[in-house]
DNA sequence: TGCAATTTTGCAGTGACTGCATAAATACTC
DNA sequence: GAGTATTTATGCAGTCACTGCAAAATTGCA
């Protein structure tokens, strides 16, 4: 019997076994954090309630703040992927929108686990440098991925880079801001931060 | 007798020590890294090397990072006052350029001493989001300044955090390009960033 | 000199994170 | 279905950044 090709099937009962082991742990953490708190929640009590060993917490999330914000390894993978699909002529500027929007609300995510993942990033403070802005190997990839599209050699200008660092800071200022009390909605905000970007700042 | 008045100077003998062992832990730091590369220093180490206990570091520093690059508290509020200090018409980009340049190479350090950090802080990536782009606390408080510069009401739109967070990336997208092996000098390079962001992104 | 405020230090602890060795689970082969 | 190879899970011991607390040393002041 030939293995299905299904685009995003599971086929092993392994692999299997290893999302939904990444699931329940990435769960965990999102419910004790919307609970408790960011800082009052360890490691160890995440593993617990995903039913794993502490160790073995470790062995899925490289982080404490990787788990709740669920990213994993081959996110990278994905991403610069994502960017390398953009339509030819498109901005820079907006498939990095795009992008990083799709980073901010994952779709794979259902409903209940978006509002939930978005209501902990809005509340706490720690999280947001992690998911957006303290990356450097995120920030190399996406800046190499826009090069590539952009057909420039690596490293030969600062344009890319810079580009790919103050959508960044964009879509974290706005975050914050949300975290401050500033007003908007969020979605809007990232509208406008990207409008003003695109404009100039003065 | 009334104590002396002048612009900066070290009064009592107090403040001259707590001043010199700050300066030694600052040092010793950063020519331990400059030596063995920063994961393989430990605080203690640094404070054996400034001659204080392990204890004594963190009543000076909050943590590694900021020993290395000497960021010590009230940098913050030096940071706000410099931007409050700015010519009135001066465009916001341009006061955070010079603001964030100072950062990077201290004016009140010596030359030797700014040649290390520099060196240092190019050499170690995990250094320059400690710098700039890690710091929430340091980009509310810039923001804030620049709000109030601006005269405008603080989080009534994300215009001001927008560009904080841009002027940001860029100079650490200009570190990050160095450390990548990228073109160009460090100082033209922000330049360049900051035109790029002047004239608006793609 | 004697008292008050500040600073230093030691101590004990928490918690993230890692390497390593072993046990358990799964895949694969005959 | 048994046996073997490969992954994965776990326990253990350890490192290190960082913290609170209380006692000791230092400095400022009257």
């Amino acid at each position: 019997m030939p293995k299905q090709s299904a685009p995003d099937e599971t086929c092993g009962l392994r692999e299997r076994k290893k999302r939904e082991t990444r699931r329940a742990l990435h769960h965990a953490a999102l419910d004790l954090v919307d609970d408790k708190g960011y800082a009052a929640v360890t490691t160890e009590a995440i593993a617990e309630r995903a039913g794993v060993s502490a160790r073995t917490f470790f062995n899925y999330f490289s982080s404490k703040e990787s788990a709740v914000l669920g990213v994993t390894g081959d996110q990278l993978a994905e991403t610069t992927a994502a960017i390398a699909g953009r339509p030819e002529g498109e901005p820079p500027l907006v498939s990095l929108r795009l992008v990083l929007g799709e980073l901010l609300a994952p779709a794979s995510a259902d409903r209940d686990l978006r509002a939930k993942r978005r209501r902990i990033l809005l509340a706490e403070p720690a999280l947001a440098p992690a998911l957006v802005g303290n990356n450097i190997l995120f920030e190399n990839a996406v800046t190499a991925a826009l090069e590539r599209r952009l057909g420039v050699r690596p490293g030969s200008s600062i344009e890319a880079r810079v580009t790919v660092a103050a959508a960044i800071g964009a879509v974290r200022a706005c975050i914050e801001h949300q975290q401050n009390g500033g007003s908007g909605r969020l979605e809007r905000n990232i509208e406008l931060a990207f409008e003003q970007l695109a404009a100039g700042l003065r």
